[in-house]
DNA sequence: GCTTTACTGTAAGATATATTACAGTATGGG
DNA sequence: CCCATACTGTAATATATCTTACAGTAAAGC
């Protein structure tokens, strides 16, 4: 469903900024979800696999910090991912208490191909913009990241 | 939970960006959430008080739009507002298929300490930025949102 | 006018995530 | 060494949202 833009009248100026700053995103995500959908993965499975990929051995408390989801949302995706032997749990030396995250060939395959799809998607979004704007724009946001720091 | 950000190494430059892009509106949401909760309120019956008041008498089905939800969604948020008497349906004259949803008062007496929570929000985001940066960011905002446009 | 098509809201069920509480395990201070 | 405390993953439950299907109503084409 299409959406609509905030209008002038009772809101204030920031209002707009703040509605760019949602509804960029959630292009991106709407377009990841279905590049990762032609896998039969969503975008949380996806960013998990490529989280594990980069630290084979990760702990599910690891994974659910990077992906900013609880604990216990971690443990389901981690269910999917192993009943799709995308990923194994295995016991960790040394401390009973915790499971380290491994790929399996059938994940490990899949990767480049996530990779050109996120690529095509950055090169999408930044279109039209110079390097340099694109390093401001970064800057921005790390300044505004930092402003609503705790 | 504390988030992480992505490190250098398997990922491309534009993930950096990718992840601030998800991470500012994402601290933004939580800075509102709290704000919306002191007043019994989540961030969706906030934002469609908001709508309803710019536009009184509107449909579910344009309310569905302005949120980016689904109808479903916005007549679940409406039972809410409606049992907690913020929200009003009346009968649309000369069409029985729609609601004209209109604020009840004591929507209408919060609205105000609402939007100075918005503004006090605001502020601290943007501080430490001029404003011609403001407003270059918020272009580049708007070229990224159309390059995504479907 | 009738019939087909489109629109509006709702119901039922699915999914993703959060919250809370907990059991098992580790660790550090005395 | 023992005890108190902290950490890890899971279970149960709650919530928000989506998807699909549908009933009722409106509008448009013939």
């Amino acid at each position: 469903m299409k959406s609509i833009a905030p209008g002038k009248g009772y809101l204030t100026g920031a209002d707009e900024i703040v509605f760019l700053l949602e509804e960029v995103p959630r292009k991106l995500r709407k377009l990841f979800d279905a590049s990762t959908a032609k896998f039969g993965l969503s975008r949380t499975q996806w960013r998990a696999l490529g989280y594990i990929y980069r630290t084979p051995g990760l702990t599910q408390t690891e994974l659910a910090r990077h992906l900013e989801i609880e604990r216990a949302s971690v443990g389901h995706v981690i269910d999917q991912l192993e009943k799709a032997a995308f990923v194994e749990r295995r016991a960790a030396v040394g401390n009973r208490r915790i499971w380290a995250l491994h790929l399996l060939p059938k994940a490990i395959t899949l990767l480049p191909s996530l990779r050109r799809e996120a690529d095509r998607i950055y090169d999408r979004v930044l279109s039209g913009l110079a390097k340099e704007q694109v390093s401001a724009f970064e800057k921005m946001l790390e300044i505004m990241s930092s402003n609503l720091e705790d």
